[in-house]
DNA sequence: TCCATCCGGGG
DNA sequence: GTGTACGGATGGA
């Protein structure tokens, strides 16, 4: 069987239920236990006692079983007579998957339930999206479900009810129908997983709701949906059927290398797919769209469920990779954190080694560590203005390279030993040199396989299966390398320890500043630095070669496995502030980082002319940069400057009413309803800001009706914020760009 | 600057 | 579900 999903049932006895491929195996083999580090007393009846290994020493304590896992809640108060619970806060599917060895897309050999040498890449996916009205409230649930959209591999379906028969729709006699017909075509396509964008949050409790209040049974193959809590998330889980969130999964583990701060799908989907695959939606009002243009909610519907699969395809590899990795559920590893990855993966370990887990903190415990701060990475203060050419260096995996390095653990911190004394950290605790720990240990596992992984990738025909297989394994090590660090700061952690962490972060700020030290006694300018990489030029002939023989030295003096790694070297970069700068590569695309205003609630004129004049500056011209944003501000105010360039969006987000703030999008939706538009929450609102001496809400116009603009306005809060920061950096004045000084402007207008 | 509250994704 | 939990941005005191 390749394993799919793993749940348990039965109410004496437990038996856990493994979902394979078409297949369903029930165990009823494995009990559920816990362990009590005894303070005294005589070992229970039907327990065993057990050498274990708690943090760094041995200790002697009780295997207590279970018939179910529900008896250790009811029977926790009575046992914790005995002693210090263990391990009794270890979900019992969880505890199953580490004790049998098995992994998610792996074979399960039966009856035995050993781990097999198979491995599956991939799952058949299905992907769905609803639309709703807002009429009657915008509570989940509240208003009529309108459209349901499926897309499959060969597969489309888009299911409406009420409306006139239209190309491509199912249309149904009503909305319990529709729910009817959406369950059926779920079941006829047979899907291994079950994607959706909010799903978890949206679609699946609105379902559920409508459902309800329906009265249509919502069972998918006769399993019923599951609701759990977590956290301020809901989880939604259909035994026999994978169901994913993409955007919870995006959201925790792959937001932080995204270069888009907002997560909506078409923004991710941008992203990972294409500006090309995005074309169709936009604003659309989808009760006008209802009443009226049905075949028009028809492809807005659909391609978000075409682009939530698409998404998919790309996505679920690296979440196949990480469950893999962590050796967990492809269910539950799709809603952990990456703290929560980290943790399971070294629970796992820790089975392995015979170690007791340590305890989750108690809520006050939690609260306590996260009142603590402690100091982070180094960041130096740009030499602002423009440098060519740059040398970007990096360190490959700082943080995890630094605690196998040092080797610095909960196990290891402040040994008794004398001789590990000379492992000190700047921040005066030192960490044991004679045996390995156990964080240590398992990041170099993961460590190692990546570089072994890389190395053979090499070999390897880029493109082929066996390649794509690779790189998404080493992806995916990437992506949990990296979760380590923080992990023994993060206040939930089973592994806390806050004197570590702050080792670890005090021995980067250690390392970037040497290097930066050694940068300049090596004849190179620091340009600016961050975290675990600095940024060098100089105006030597030879600037790579020089690049790559300091690179060599600094790396034949670093310890094992640290290394410090070329990136790049860029034309030029602008410098303006820590964390805002522009490079440019040597074919001239651009990286940008911190200036990007890629929000809506900046007009297409402030974005537009902020990438011009990084593009020009980074290209040595600075006189043009100037010369196009005067330009710009003439046009503005003769205005020429077309409307559309102007139009500003914002999101409304509740009922017009219950706004305290007169902000400009809420006047101007007040506005839209006088004009009879519907206006609901979730409706982006475009405007225009008018002339007139009012407050800027006043003058905020619909886009669509708008003639006139204040040329001020744009000057003074969309296009000079957007340039001025990368001016001022260069040394320039603002006031010219204004091209006020003669108070000229007063006197064209 | 500190503290409390809001908000994310979806419609 | 062997339960009760996130973190950054924003705005007012």
């Amino acid at each position: 069987m390749i394993l799919l999903d793993v749940g348990y049932r039965g109410s004496g006895d437990v038996k856990v239920v493994l979902y394979g491929r078409g297949e369903v195996f029930e165990d009823g083999s494995f009990r559920p236990y816990i362990y009590i580090v005894p303070r005294d007393g005589k070992l229970p009846e039907g327990a065993e006692e057990v050498e274990r290994i708690d943090l760094n020493r041995k200790v002697k304590v009780w295997k207590v079983f279970f018939r179910h896992p529900k008896e250790v809640p009811r029977k926790r108060e009575e046992l914790k007579e005995l002693g210090e619970l263990r391990e009794a806060d270890i979900p019992f599917v969880r505890r199953y998957m580490i004790d049998k060895g098995l992994l998610p897309l792996h074979e399960v050999v039966l009856p035995e339930v050993k781990p097999g040498k198979k491995e599956a890449h991939e799952l058949r996916v299905l992907a769905f999206d609803i639309e709703t009205l807002t009429d009657e409230g915008t509570g989940v649930g509240d208003s009529k479900i309108i459209m349901i959209s499926l897309f499959g591999e060969g597969f489309e379906k888009v299911i409406t009810w009420g409306q006139e028969a239209a190309k491509g729709v199912t249309v149904v006699e009503n909305e319990a129908e529709m729910i009817r017909e959406f369950v059926a075509a779920v079941e006829a396509y047979g899907p291994e997983v079950i994607v959706g964008y909010n799903s978890d949050g949206f679609d699946w409790p609105y379902l559920r709701r409508r459902a309800e209040k329906l009265k249509v049974p919502l069972k998918i193959n006769g399993s019923p949906l599951q609701f759990v809590r977590k956290g301020r998330d809901n989880a939604v889980r259909i035994e026999g059927l994978v169901n994913i969130d993409l955007y919870i999964f995006i959201r925790n583990m792959l937001s932080q290398y995204m270069q888009s701060e907002s997560l909506t799908l078409n923004a991710v989907a941008e992203e990972f797919l294409g500006k090309e695959k995005v074309q169709i939606g936009g604003a659309m009002g989808i009760e006008e769209a209802w009443h009226g243009d049905i075949e028009k909610l028809y492809r807005y519907s659909l391609q978000d469920s075409k682009l939530t699969y698409l998404l998919a395809l790309e996505i679920l590899p690296i979440l196949y990779g990480l469950a893999k990795i962590v050796g967990q559920t492809i269910f539950d590893a799709a809603r952990m954190s990456s703290g929560q990855m980290v943790e399971w993966l070294l629970i796992r370990k820790a089975f392995g080694e015979k170690m007791l887990v340590p305890n989750r903190p108690k809520y006050e415990e939690a609260a306590e560590r996260r009142a603590v701060r402690f100091e982070g990475a180094f960041v130096k203060e740009p030499i602002k203005g423009l440098h060519k050419p740059i040398a970007v260096c990096d360190f490959r995996s700082l943080y995890p390279t630094i605690i196998i390095a040092h080797n610095i653990s909960p196990d290891t911190i402040n040994c008794g030993h004398r001789g590990c004394r000379k492992n000190r950290a700047p921040t005066g605790v030192w960490f044991c040199t004679d045996k390995e720990g156990f964080i240590p240990k398992t990041i170099r596992s993961i460590f190692e396989e990546r570089m072994a992984l890389k190395a053979r990738m090499k070999e390897l025909k880029k493109g082929t299966v066996e390649w794509k297989v690779a790189y998404t394994r080493q992806t995916a090590l990437k992506l949990l390398l990296n979760s380590f660090y923080g992990y023994m700061g993060y206040s939930n952690a089973r592994w806390y320890d806050i004197e570590a962490a702050r080792a670890t972060a005090a021995w980067g700020r250690d390392y970037i500043t040497r290097i930066m030290r050694d940068a300049a006694m090596h004849g190179f300018t620091v340009v600016y630095g961050d975290t675990d990489s600095v940024m060098l030029t100089s105006d030597s002939s030879e600037f790579e070669r020089d690049v790559r023989k300091f690179l060599k030295e600094i790396n034949a003096k670093l310890p094992d496995p640290m290394r410090l790694e070329l990136e790049g070297i860029f034309r030029s970069g602008v410098f303006v502030t820590k964390k805002r700068y522009a490079l440019m590569r040597k074919d001239g695309s651009l990286v940008v980082k911190g200036l990007e205003r890629v929000r809506r609630d900046w007009s297409g004129l402030a974005r537009k002319s902020q990438e011009e004049v990084i593009r020009l500056v980074l290209q040595g011209k600075v006189g043009e940069a100037k010369e196009f944003i005067k330009g710009l501000v003439k046009k503005l105010r003769a205005k020429e400057v077309p409307i559309e360039e102007l139009v500003i969006r914002t999101q409304l987000k509740k009922r017009i009413e219950s706004y305290e703030q007169q902000a400009p999008h809420v006047k101007v939706a007040r506005k839209l309803r006088a004009m009879g538009k519907k206006v609901t929450p979730g409706t982006v609102i475009e405007y225009v800001v008018a002339p007139g001496s009012r407050s800027i809400s006043d003058r905020a116009v619909p886009a669509s009706v708008a003639k006139d603009y204040d040329a001020d306005y744009y000057i003074e809060n969309q296009l000079l914020p957007a340039v001025s920061r990368i001016f001022e950096a260069l040394g320039g004045d603002i006031e010219e760009l204004r091209m006020k000084q003669a108070g000229l402007s007063q006197f064209l207008e």
